[in-house]
DNA sequence: CGGCTCCCCTTGGAATGCAAGGGAAGGCAC
DNA sequence: GTGCCTTCCCTTGCATTCCAAGGGGAGCCG
């Protein structure tokens, strides 16, 4: 089953984001490469579109930033969830669980929460 | 289980717009009440936000209108899936799955498909 | 008649994704 | 060194599409 390139519907990225963060700080480049392996290619996140993400859930409290060095030697900007983020994390997935539902009942769909998550 | 209201994904509205059409002619106000019913009372769609999609739609000939009387001896404009318009909705569930599959795989939540479907 | 429901529509604003740019710096091949 | 690829950050302008908030007409029933 290969992979076509979705585009992201409008309102699910920043969900994404906190969920790559859910296990620790990671830059922003890693937060693409998370989200693109763990979709199995499916999305990708573009930097014109990342970028203002996290600034925007920075300036609303939900992330915390500091420079840092990559484990490339680069100079990198590390993004962590605040107490906040991951509340708002465990809320944003059940909206996300909740709409994928709804949707799923009109089109004729069902979805099932996974059977335990670890973490 | 009680339901909060949702917001709509954007771009998710028109995929919900053609399955309701997939059974028949319908006007305005009996798409959004098949699409609230359907969801149990998930999904609200604004009547803002219907007609300029359903104008969208038609404009785009995925949808064909008339005018006509509802059920309730008001007029009424009924819009019915072109043949472009069913090939659409077809695509356009299969991206919904596509699209849910990998947004669960990211947040750790699996959707099944139904085991048939009806039509 | 008054009020409810049904049914259609428009306008303006807000949000957010994408395309397309720019830039700096490490590492490696030559 | 030079050149190139990769890694990493960012901005601007545009397009899309949703919502809020309005307006209006017409059937039906008390």
């Amino acid at each position: 089953m290969h992979t076509t390139k979705l585009e992201l519907l409008r309102g699910t990225l920043d969900v994404l984001i906190l969920k790559a963060l859910v296990w620790g700080p990671l830059h922003g480049y890693a937060i693409t490469n998370f989200i693109r392996r763990q979709s199995d290619d499916a999305l990708l996140v573009e930097e014109g579109t990342l970028y203002p993400a996290l600034w925007r859930l920075e300036n609303k409290k939900l992330l915390e930033a500091e420079w840092g060095l990559s484990e490339n030697n680069r100079k990198a900007k590390f993004y962590q969830l605040t107490p906040e983020g991951r509340r708002r994390l465990r809320h944003e997935v059940k909206v996300w669980e909740a709409y994928a539902t709804a949707v799923g009942k009109v089109l004729g769909v069902t979805q099932l929460p996974m059977p335990e998550e670890i973490g």
